[in-house]
DNA sequence: GACTGGCACTCACGTAAGGTGAGTGCCAAA
DNA sequence: TTTGGCACTCACCTTACGTGAGTGCCAGTC
């Protein structure tokens, strides 16, 4: 069938250019890929791919090259998501099984997703939002200043320093830590915010200043989109694909430095369940325009915590990084429900 | 004096190939500096510096370039340390200051040494071997796990898990906690061992592996190496002068992903006061032969507790890096003592 | 003895010219 | 609809050559 064939010519060469980086002819297509027609049969169809927007010429009579619309149909129809080896499955559970706590979890997913995908990689710390308060403590760390301390189930430390009007007393501390554990403890502190609505006014008048000041702390650390935390790995990749592309890798690295743009990419995910592809120009971000971003949300019991992802040139190996980010995601979701 | 002249030439010829990135000629150099002699007596001075190998030429009819021991004379000898100009020192007061904990201190700091030198900046968070103990806290997370939190004068917070065998209660926790505290609050951390020797020996004997387990894991936290961390930021400014040097980019960025790698090249700083500058292969570092490293120590109160600095190429700006880094550290020192 | 002007020499770099080949589009025939 | 043939395009490589900044050396001057 001749739609089908087509396709079959953009998969070809999608796949050719992703591994040689070069643009390619009819004639090297046929050689290298059974596709039991003539390079002038081949040509018709890369005539008509271009016409659709599938594909273009950097200039006249080079090869073609996948455009941003071509690796999205590439990535929509053509390429399933390729699953990790045994021994590659195997090398990831042990790495992140030794880890330790959670910022070592954090760092080691980072380092793998880098190493076995040859990219950039980025993983998110759980979001306090998503998560349930095991801990609060309020320690005094001089007489008029109060250090929260906020543990999640998921094992992440928060702390904030919490400037009081007056003096506290020990005493006092003790007492409003009490209350405030049994107000928002095992709480999703997504909505943790009922639980303390009318928390300062239920505490003694003399504890209110202070219940109030540590109640809007709370609030804040959690529910602030400001502390989702990026952890970044892998830099060092663009510098081997930015061999071809020069001048393209400062903006990339520019952006990578903002904790924003970081968020932004893993954050505005699609809801749809397995792995999210974003190319291009389809990136909500300035100065990733020639790059991909792949994520995966991982989670904690059945309810997604984070993201994590690669960033690499639109030109990437899509299967296998597509199976490789699917795979961190479900071993950090395993590892935090062992903890 | 002739001697003198030779110094000034090297002189010349290093603000010149810093300024421009490209080999300095004598001609140029004469009519760019006010020397008072002809090229001819220039290149006579040239040829005896590069005997002595403070210059190199890249290839012959070139012009000259200065060797990483022409940077050497040149720091230790001709510059002095550039110090900032009023409007830089003021808008670093403001940056810094307006941080509201030791995590955005550092942050920060980061940034702000980046921006200013426009090289990549290194901050190290402050050792917890040259702070004091502000407090311990010993939180159960599970009846088998307790989680210790150990908050530095620095404002450093610190949490590690501990396994227990047995369960442990609340009201075993409250005592260990304050037996602890009495213990090692407010002793410098370097010397904490001192009063842990004997301290799981004096608990009651139900206490004991707990105790020892706490002592283990807390001596482990203050004195490993390992829990220096370090912050790095600004490494898009290593694709700006990468430009010439496209090669060089990828070892210096993988060098740069490991945190013993930065630490180390914070840490080997002579104990000299002031400013420490490593040029080229003094330094210890593989892959970062041809960067120079400029550190410097910052304190609080009058003890040193960590290293700041900045990684870039060897033909950098010495006096304008030196005193931005010098600057740099001063701000953060005094930042750390106001808290 | 130090400095200078003159001079021949070197060699990276930019430009121009020509050759090569991979790749294309088009067309007529199967 | 497919295919072989063919003329055409154009990036890329190689070679050649001119240019000029820079050097080292030397003889002459202060």
């Amino acid at each position: 069938m001749l739609e089908d064939r087509r396709l079959a010519v953009l998969r070809a060469i999608v796949e050719d250019y992703v591994s040689t980086h070069e643009p390619v002819g009819s004639k090297a297509l046929v050689e290298r890929h059974s596709l039991g027609v003539s390079p002038a049969t081949i040509r018709n169809d890369m005539a008509a791919l271009e016409d659709e927007g599938y594909i273009a010429q950097p200039h006249t009579s080079a090869g073609r090259v996948p455009t941003d619309l071509g690796y999205r149909l590439f990535v929509d129809r053509l390429s399933g998501v390729k699953p990790l080896s045994p021994a590659e499955r195997r090398a990831i559970h042990e790495f992140l099984d030794s880890a330790v706590d959670l910022d070592d979890v954090m760092i080691r997913t980072v380092r793998l997703l880098a190493q076995i995908t040859r990219q950039v990689a980025l993983v998110q710390y759980p979001s306090l939002t998503q998560s349930t308060i095991r801990h609060i403590e309020l320690i005094s760390v001089s007489p008029t200043r109060v250090m929260m301390v906020l543990i999640s189930n998921t094992g992440r430390v928060e702390q904030r320093v919490v400037e009081c009007i007056a003096p506290v007393d020990e005493a006092a501390l003790a007492d409003l830590r009490a209350r405030l554990l049994t107000a928002v403890a095992g709480e999703p502190s997504g909505q943790a915010g009922d639980g303390l609505a009318g928390f300062a006014e239920s505490c003694p008048a003399d504890l209110r200043p202070l219940a109030s000041a540590i109640v809007a702390t709370l609030l804040d650390a959690m529910t602030e989109r400001v502390d989702e935390r990026v952890v970044l790995g892998g830099t060092a990749h663009l510098a081997r694909y930015g061999e071809a592309f020069p001048l393209a890798i400062q903006p990339v690295l520019e952006a990578l430095e903002e904790q924003v743009v970081l968020l932004r990419l893993l954050g505005e995910a699609t809801m749809s369940t397995g792995v999210t592809v974003r190319i291009g120009h389809e990136n909500p971000v300035e100065g990733l325009e020639s790059t991909s971003v792949i994520t995966a949300r991982y989670s904690r019991g059945n309810k997604t915590v984070a993201s994590l992802g690669v960033v690499g040139p639109t030109h990437m190996d899509y299967p296998g990084t597509m199976g490789a980010v699917h795979a961190v995601a479900q071993y950090v979701s395993r590892i935090l429900d062992e903890q």
